[in-house]
DNA sequence: AATGTGACATACC
DNA sequence: TGGTATGCCACAT
């Protein structure tokens, strides 16, 4: 079945963009899932951000999808991980406090690409 | 084109 | 904290 480039499985798309943000992401900080949807313009579907985190698996990079949390801080997409437990021990390995299912600190840790990423 | 879906955000209780 | 309801937008079928 002759599959053609254009008809590639991972498109160039929206989902690229999420992916290379959250790859951008510092290593020990967290964001959400409205502050990357806000950096793409995207603002008010924030939930296509975590859609794209859904289609991390196919992109050919490593997406940090530990590092994307939703507003509270809570690790909502850990069970999408190839272990729940996976997503925690990422980010305590990177200096990420997590309890509850909660980054600690979140306030200070976040990473907002519209700022970062401003200049 | 229409419909279904989704790792959210916000509001309300 | 958790469930429900609504909005919102891009992708899959």
């Amino acid at each position: 079945m002759c599959w053609r480039a254009d008809g590639n499985d991972m498109r160039e798309d929206f989902f690229k963009d999420v992916f290379e943000v959250v790859c951008l992401i510092p290593k020990g900080r967290v964001t959400n899932y409205g502050a990357i949807a806000k950096y793409l313009g995207t603002a008010q579907s924030s939930r296509m951000v975590g859609w794209a985190m859904n289609a991390s698996h196919s992109y050919k990079k490593k997406v940090p999808a530990h590092r994307v949390v939703n507003r509270n801080g809570m690790l909502t997409g850990k069970h999408h991980f190839t272990d729940p437990y996976r997503m925690q021990q990422l980010l305590e390995k990177e200096g990420i406090k997590v309890k509850n299912d909660k980054v600690l600190e979140f306030r200070k840790l976040f990473w907002d690409p519209t700022e970062e990423l401003r200049l």
